[in-house]
DNA sequence: CCAATAGTTCAAGATTAGTGAACAAATAGA
DNA sequence: TCTATTTGTTCACTAATCTTGAACTATTGG
């Protein structure tokens, strides 16, 4: 009945990890919404708490690939609990590497979203 | 004998930039190359001299839409002086406005680039 | 089991990127 | 004033990437 495979998630390395695809990740205004979102959040989120972005709906299937940019990127971690998938941030991971790469991003959206 | 026109090159104001604007056109790794280029030179680089980028020759047409790219997301200026383009970086405006955010940048790429 | 829920995959259309060829614009030299 | 040269832009076409509805997988609760 069924054919298709649903692959595991794939999480990069912190070697493979790259600026390129940490800047291309969060050049999407609805992707540094989540990434934001789940940064500074303390529990971690579930892909469908983002459905709607800034009043916006988002397909659930456009959403699936948000996701998987910002893990493919490295900026997140997805595990599956049950039904859902929980969602943090590797930000430690990034730190140590890249040092405030993206706590400066996040500020310049914040500075850009309060004018 | 000419029908095309070449329309004056647009430097988008301040308030038109926007951090996916920056990240979007730094997530090209020939792009961020000329960018730091243009920005740890003292005097303004011609786009011509970007024709080979990292050993790897790049097309002029291509070039052209790179240094449009980084001038239409406010990264630089560009001024025609004879037949030649001069290219110099708007990090202080920028800087006024998005704190260290290119500083950061360029900072990670270099970290990226020692490793 | 079955229904419900959360997320993924696929496929097709839409959008965007890369680039060779033709062109534009400026200049230097005759 | 031509003409050749140099630098960069524009166009048009192809390739690559993005978006999203529909179908599917996976898990759980009853």
């Amino acid at each position: 009945m069924y054919n298709k495979l649903v692959r595991p998630l794939y999480h990069p390395p912190l070697s493979e990890i790259t600026v390129e695809g940490i800047l291309y990740a969060l050049s999407d205004p609805v992707r540094v919404r989540i990434y934001a979102e789940i940064a500074q959040s303390d529990c971690p989120q579930i892909c469908s708490a983002f459905l709607q972005v800034d009043q916006r709906p988002v397909p659930k299937s456009t959403l699936s690939v948000h996701f998987k940019v910002l893990r493919e990127a490295g900026l997140i971690r997805s595990e599956r609990r049950g039904v859902e998938m929980l969602n943090t941030t590797r930000c430690q991971e990034i730190g140590e590497k890249f040092g405030d790469l993206v706590g400066s991003i996040l500020r310049a959206y914040q500075t850009q979203r309060e004018q």
